[in-house]
DNA sequence: GTCTATATAATGATAGAC
DNA sequence: GTCTATCATTATATAGAC
């Protein structure tokens, strides 16, 4: 809840521009962006966005600062919110536009971003280690590390590709029906076992031998020869 | 470093363009990218990619045109490969700079990119509707769609997030060792119940309850919601 | 604080020489 | 086919007026 969201419509003119540049980094990436669509966007004149923030790497910086802050409230209510309903109803809701800036500088190469990538795996690495709530199983994995860098990949990878998973669910899953659907599909792919146990055992025996026997032996010693030919 | 090298090799300059351009595409983004920097990855004149492309956008058609026939092929394999070791050896290597661009790609909106996306969901959509495999169960959802559009997701998610998987995780998951260890942390994932059965009862009935009384005030009161009694 | 005007650099695209 | 100019547009950034 924490009415902490932009308030109201009379924000000062440096806030307005931080919100539409959050928007346009967003929509259009760090490069896509322009001055000239962040000043219309926020209504104001191309020399006051400069004026205040001074160079595009500047802006950005402030951008990043902004969601930082911002999504710092947010992170550790993440993994306690399971199962409670008015987790969905805050998750779905509180800070859209630093969700969307924050799944677009993840992929256009952001400091703050990668940061708050780090620091999901920094918490969810801790929240496995010490004792788990009743009711939540310990994960069965020698790699608590990667388990959790997988469960914050997944959860992220959801705000990233966004746009074609609401297009194909055919709701937008930054809104309550799109998202309600979207963690219910999430939910069953949690909830269920896609591989009997058999099936699963098979495929853990492959890993482990392919793991051994692969292409293990010395750590690097020619450069990726992996390389691929095209047609 | 430099990777990528279709070293000189007996490409036509047109082929060592276009490689060239699809990484430059996937590194620095479609807007990021400039014929400047995809000629000089290239070994040739900014002239002559223009002369072979005529414009950007066309150039960047052609590269989607390429990736999607280049994955065409691949995507098939994705869900049957599951416990066969050869998959992986293979998925590690087979066109890694189409996968990059392709992430890319389907953040920086793309037509191409995201009819792979849908493409990717259909066949996982059509594989759980048809008589699986022995040892794979059926999902227990009433929603494949949104099922398999979860699991695609997932799959796609680990490949846009690549390089902050690859930092979190200590090593490049398009390369084998890193790609190892991420599926291994996704099948623990996939492969363990992170809830108690009670615990997970209790989340669907909240999303039951979340879903009916929330806000939507049912724009669509009977989309099939009902009726899945839990494990 | 806010705006207009201008300088400078880079980019997409064109034309033509070899 | 390949390259070297060159143009027109747009972007960032600065300076100064109100």
């Amino acid at each position: 809840m924490t009415e902490t969201g932009p308030p109201a419509e009379d924000l000062t003119a440096r806030a307005r521009i931080r919100d539409a540049a959050l928007e346009m980094f967003a929509e259009h990436g760090m490069k896509g962006a322009t001055f000239r669509g962040i000043a219309e966007a926020a209504g104001v004149s191309v020399g006051l966005v400069q004026h205040h923030f001074g160079s595009k790497q500047e802006l950005r910086e402030a951008c990043d600062a902004y969601a930082l802050d911002t999504i710092h409230r947010l992170s550790a209510e993440k993994i306690d919110g399971i199962g409670d309903p008015g987790f969905l109803a805050r998750a779905m809701r509180i800070d859209l536009p630093v969700r969307r800036y924050l799944a677009r500088a993840l992929v256009d190469g952001s400091p703050a971003a990668a940061r708050v990538f780090d620091d999901l795996v920094d918490t969810t690495e801790t929240y496995f280690t010490a004792p788990l709530p009743p009711g939540v199983n310990a994960p069965a994995t020698t790699d608590v590390h990667g388990y959790a860098a997988a469960l914050v990949a997944i959860t992220i990878g959801m705000e990233v590709l966004h746009e074609h998973l609401s297009r194909v669910l055919g709701a937008d899953t930054f809104t309550p029906e799109g998202a309600l659907r979207l963690r219910r599909a999430l939910f069953d792919v949690f909830d269920d076992r896609l591989l009997s146990p058999e099936l699963a055992a098979r495929a853990r025996a492959a890993m482990r031998e392919y793991e051994s026997g692969g292409f293990g032996r010395t750590a690097r010693a020619g450069d990726g020869a992996p390389t691929e030919e095209g047609p």
